[in-house]
DNA sequence: TAGGCCATCTGGTCCT
DNA sequence: AGGACCAGATGGCCTA
């Protein structure tokens, strides 16, 4: 009985643990199998075993699907570093852990978006996690210019007073780190149970109020708060652009 | 036991 | 041709 954390275990199988095939062609596998697992432990192992069996005509010899295989390891594990450097800098996170979301709207697609105490983010909900930091953070920056313009406003050149925001410290949307923990719809749906967005000040918004749909992955969509924060366009590409020069 | 999450393999497509 | 990227399939582990 394995009584740590699913996430722990992974963290310390972090090479395949999967594959561990016996035979000589996979060494590359086999040096990373554990001792004690046998070769039947391994996904696709059917498919292996054609492999390693016969090479069909028209596949990819053997060696060569064990290059690429690796590559694609190679692949997702970088992806999984990058994903786990994104959870790093996921501050609410990382500062309570333990303050999981406790106002999910109907539509909200969370139940594995507020982080457990000492389980690790997945990877769905760091991406999510982030899109709302990166909002917040937008949204920080652009009401602290609107404050520095109405403190500068009526002040004489040589008078450079301080923003009492920031004497008092902190970032004046951030009502508290957890609040980053909520998905676009809890902050949006507990902003119209209270007529307004918690994260605006009154009177930020402009301009028709278009509800909107939320996107996140196997989120059913639903009408939400239209304040500055899910007007912002989705990212939906129906047709993938051209991808970045490598 | 079902569902969620994950790692891996695999074949296809696109790009250099 | 080879590498990068992607999505589907598969199976393991864990939790409710």
């Amino acid at each position: 009985m394995n009584v740590l954390p699913n996430h722990m275990v992974r963290a310390h199988q972090d090479q395949p643990l999967h594959l561990c095939s016996p035979d000589p062609h996979l060494q590359e596998f086999s040096s990373w199998c554990p001792p004690g697992l046998g070769a039947d432990q391994g996904n696709s192992l059917g498919a292996m075993g054609a492999l390693i069996g016969h090479e069909r005509p028209g596949k990819p010899p053997m060696e060569l699907r064990r290059k690429i295989n690796s590559r694609e390891r190679k692949r997702m594990q970088d992806l999984n570093v990058a994903m786990d450097a994104l959870r790093e800098v996921m501050v609410p996170y990382a500062s309570s852990p333990s303050s999981s979301s406790s106002s999910q709207g109907p539509h909200c697609n969370q139940q594995q978006l507020g982080p457990q105490p000492g389980r690790r983010l997945s990877k769905i909900s760091t991406l999510v996690l982030a899109r709302n930091y990166i909002l917040l953070l937008g949204l920080s920056l652009q009401e602290m210019r609107r404050l520095l313009g109405e403190v500068s406003v009526g002040v004489g050149v040589n008078a450079r007073p301080v923003p009492r925001l920031l004497l008092a410290g902190g970032w004046p949307l951030f009502t508290s780190p957890s609040q980053l923990l909520l998905s676009p719809e809890s902050l949006l749906t507990s902003a119209s149970s209270s007529s307004k967005c918690p994260l605006l000040p009154p009177g930020h918004l402009e301009g028709p109020m278009v509800p909107v749909q939320w996107g996140s992955a196997g989120a059913p969509g639903g009408t939400l708060c239209p304040c500055g924060v899910c007007r912002l366009p989705r990212f939906s590409h129906p047709s993938p652009g051209p991808r970045f020069p490598k």
